[in-house]
DNA sequence: GCTACCGTGCCAAACGATTGGCAGACTGTC
DNA sequence: GACAGTCTGCCAATCGTTTGGCACGGTAGC
């Protein structure tokens, strides 16, 4: 930057006000002509200099269980452009819900003395990493509540609920649930809103048609497996997310179960691939861009000093053939609003 | 830090480097001591201090086009942790192969002062942005190759190859093409590779047998449907991804073709869905732990000054029903050795 | 014509850790 | 007992920005 200076003829204080776009201490045309020369020798300031000077690094830290996931994925992508906007860097990393990784994610964010932090990670029992606590740092929780710290969360006892009189509308007494993980907030809360929505319909759901399980193909696949395995023949099974349905729906398969035909299913999130498959996927959508957006909105405000109130996103039903077989005709590109949530690969 | 010293009674320079362990200069009880209170007292030193001053920030930044697409994360998460491992931070940037984006993904990189930059998001047009290359800055290519730079890709010429001798060995001659965008070196070798298998086999592929499109769920589908409609009738289908197999899937069904029963078809990737579909999915296997390894080891050769060869994966073919109905019976978990990819969601 | 005021830009002290140079203490040897 | 050699730890400069304080020149008001 003294360097810079020298070339404009002045002081390197003025450089830097002129670059930062001080136009209370820096004449517009000054701010104009720096500018333009930083431009053209290629002059990037130091952030990391620029941090320890001004006590704010101007990161937000992110931690997820799994980036891996296409949900926690975009989340992170809807956060980091998010705090672009608001001249931020959004830097993330995933814990695989281990207690040791998230501790070093903790340290690494704070020795890096980031703004604020996402805790995307937390189960029941471990909420934030207590480094993170103890440091001060601002932190909200997201997509999963633990404890009564400021969140952005979607409303999963509504979404539950939405599952529920969807199904019970549609006629089916015989249910079955697919649970996720027992300790995670947001399979926990998809269940017990549908099983409450059961309840006030008037139908009881055994504890024997409910199994918790992983949430991936594969926890689903054994869940049903478990299920009709135990004898249970359901008209419906609702799974507490679209990749738990997928595998549901191969084990039904397995037993020689069609989905749409034999029985619905309905899933949660409203993945891409639901779309696509041989039976396309009923299923509930959740606006994760938003979602992003509200948290940076939130730990934002959590970093000037305010007290922000947790925020809570509703969900929306969507219903296609595996729950509804009337729907069949439906053309393949008939409503795509949001942009869809991870269908690609390289 | 100086609080430190004071509480230990020493110097802030030998608390410094009993911090970082420097046992030539601090003997090992003091080293121990200090290192034990800091814990205590949870003092973390500031890294962006340690970087202004040893002009070395323990920081790699990686350009991805878009972190939804689970080969991508893998390959981020396979890369922070390998960086971890060698005591440095990995950063992650999801460009959606917008220019604009991958420019400021490059300033910030650079402003922070970045060790090193991994490009993963490179077209054949565009291989890494100015910026970058401007700067100075070490990086390597990974995935995507792009001009002679260093690189660590997946040989997916003989990738594309093994998937054509498999067809052909099963006695396929009507082959279509199910490809990718056209400026993506991964898509287009897949796609050679293909093409050059069938040739040296004497079967020649018209390119009214292929299509390009989007690397997606939604590409593999249209990509189909113009090939089906243009009158193709082909007995196997090489997609040069999962999702775009799907897609496919997809497309063949609605013109009443049943994939593993009237159509083989092969993909690429082996994400994990795949094993789940109703027919389960033959694809190319790549080790996307493996490359975020060599990446990383790659990145710090070139750090550290070295002149590093690129390096080339081997993938590996995987045969499921819908290429060859006799693996009908296969037990569902038999062998999955390396963590599936991507079949969460939350 | 004098004063008050404003706009502009310079000086220098921070921010917090790292590290070469050097001084002091200790050990062992002759 | 002196001296060389080794080990340990302190001093102070440095990395690149930021920013409060201050000085200077010009302008407007009375």
């Amino acid at each position: 930057m003294a360097q810079l200076a020298r070339l404009a003829g002045l002081d390197v204080s003025t450089v830097s006000r002129a670059l930062r776009g001080d136009t209370l201490r820096v004449s517009a045309p000054t701010i104009e002509r720096v500018q333009r020369l930083a431009r053209r020798e290629g002059f990037l300031p130091d952030a990391n200099a620029a941090s320890l000077r001004r006590r704010r690094s101007y990161v937000l830290g992110m931690m997820v269980p799994d980036l891996t996931d296409v949900v926690l994925a975009r989340l992170f992508e809807a956060v980091s452009t998010a705090a672009n906007l608001d001249g931020y860097l959004a830097v993330v990393t995933s814990t695989r819900a281990d207690p040791a990784r998230r501790r070093t994610a903790a340290h690494d964010f704070l020795s890096r003395r980031v703004d604020g932090v996402i805790v995307a990670d937390a189960t029941l029992r471990h909420a934030a990493p207590e480094l993170l606590v103890a440091s001060g740092t601002p932190f909200v929780m997201a997509l999963r509540s633990g404890g009564r710290h400021p969140s952005v969360v979607v409303d999963d006892l509504a979404g539950g609920r939405l599952a529920a009189e969807h199904l019970l509308h549609a006629g089916h007494r015989d249910l079955c649930v697919v649970g996720g993980p027992r300790n995670v907030s947001t399979a926990e809360r998809r269940m017990r809103g549908f099983v409450q929505a059961c309840g006030r319909a008037g139908v009881e759901i055994a504890s024997s048609a409910m199994r918790h399980g992983a949430f991936g193909v594969d926890g689903g696949y054994r869940s049903m497996l478990e299920l009709l395995e135990a004898g249970q023949r359901p008209s419906a099974v609702f799974a507490v997310n679209d990749y738990n349905a997928i595998g549901a729906a191969r084990a039904l398969q397995e037993h020689g179960l069609i989905v749409g035909r034999d029985v619905a299913l309905t899933g949660y999130n409203d993945i891409a691939i639901g779309r696509y498959l041989e039976t396309p996927l009923s299923t509930v959508r959740v606006d994760h861009d938003l979602m992003g957006r509200e948290v940076v909105e939130l730990l934002l405000r959590l970093v000037a000093g305010e007290i922000p109130e947790s925020v809570q996103l509703q969900p929306e039903l969507v219903v296609r053939e595996s729950s509804d077989l009337r729907r069949g005709g439906e053309p393949l590109r008939s409503a795509a609003p949001q942009r869809p949530l991870g269908e690609e690969t390289q």
